[in-house]
DNA sequence: ATTATCTATAGATCTATAGATAATGC
DNA sequence: ATTATCTATAGATCTATAGATAATGC
């Protein structure tokens, strides 16, 4: 009961444990992931990731920044709501890289949270239809953190047509609007 | 350096597990928590942990199902929402049960996490103005969605007046009559 | 010879248990 | 004598590292 061994890839391997990282950290955030899992699922020796990445956290940092940063730049900010939730209630599994991140709890990437949370933050509050700034800034917040309980409650809402989506954009048109 | 064993007394010992269990729970959730922790913070030495509750899932069920469950039989359905949200964002720390049980990932506390998340479903569904029970169960899904974010983005939001309630409001209201 | 992959294991937690110690009630 | 409290430790993870093995490139 002997595994053949990977044929040597650096560039194959260094992918599959970024594409396995991606698909964890966005199902069970960061401290429900394992590097033994992340491992498990690309098909890779545990301390390969090592190698490659140095630690978890850099793993974390790599796999997911770019992605969670992505719909930002993939259209105006008026339908930005509405792209993420499409993606993320529509498309089968579509990636909801942003949620992975501000999912995961603790002190772990603490850094690319913050970016993260601080570029949808202003994007969102640009929409609010108020004078004061701070207000502005809260109202955004309060859509944030519904965005993040909408990606840890995902899988018990399962994929419904459009209907989720028109449900919380007329959530957020008034919180955001009211 | 030896420490004055504590006084023998069970129910306050009993009582101050659960105290601060119900803080740390709340405070970081299920996996977020160690009975370590949760003994130190009740100055008791962590055995007696699993004298009193067996083991930690016990301890989680016992600390936080009545509490969590206390809102819906403290006022009528129709302010269900405004008191859960203002004990959480204008009542200093207020007791947000609620959302250690919801916040608690994983399959731990399924049952606690089941029973309580039906309970205040079924209570937010009755509230949408739509004919068909299959939406009005959608929307109270997604209310909850929303109170999950709040209660995990509470310290980043802060303790702020009326304002976050009010902004709250109007978008569930839209949410649940649009 | 270089380097991707794998084995083995250290060291740090964390939950849980067995059994010793010590304070109260009779 | 009873029982609340504490000590010590087992056993299971989990992150991370050191160093052996084996496949490719020259």
């Amino acid at each position: 009961m002997t595994t053949a061994p990977r044929p040597r890839d650096s560039a194959a391997t260094r992918a599959a444990l970024l594409a396995a990282a991606r698909a964890l950290f966005a199902e069970r955030g960061y401290d429900g992931t394992t590097v033994r899992g992340v491992a498990d699922r690309a098909g890779v020796n545990q301390a390969l990731l090592f190698r490659y990445f140095g630690n978890k956290e850099a793993l974390f940092a790599e796999a997911v920044s770019e992605q969670a940063l992505a719909p930002l730049s993939e259209g105006p900010p008026e339908t930005l709501l509405e792209r993420m939730l499409t993606t993320m209630f529509d498309d089968a599994a579509g990636s909801a890289m942003f949620f992975a991140v501000l999912s995961s709890g603790g002190r772990a990437g603490e850094a690319v949270r913050a970016e993260l949370g601080a570029a949808y933050r202003s994007a969102f509050a640009a929409l609010a239809e108020t004078d004061d700034p701070v207000d502005a800034d809260l109202r955004a917040t309060l859509l944030l953190s519904w965005l993040l309980g909408l990606g840890q409650a995902r899988p018990e809402i399962g994929t419904v047509d459009g209907v989720v989506v028109a449900h919380v954009l007329r959530g957020a048109r008034a919180l955001l609007r009211g």
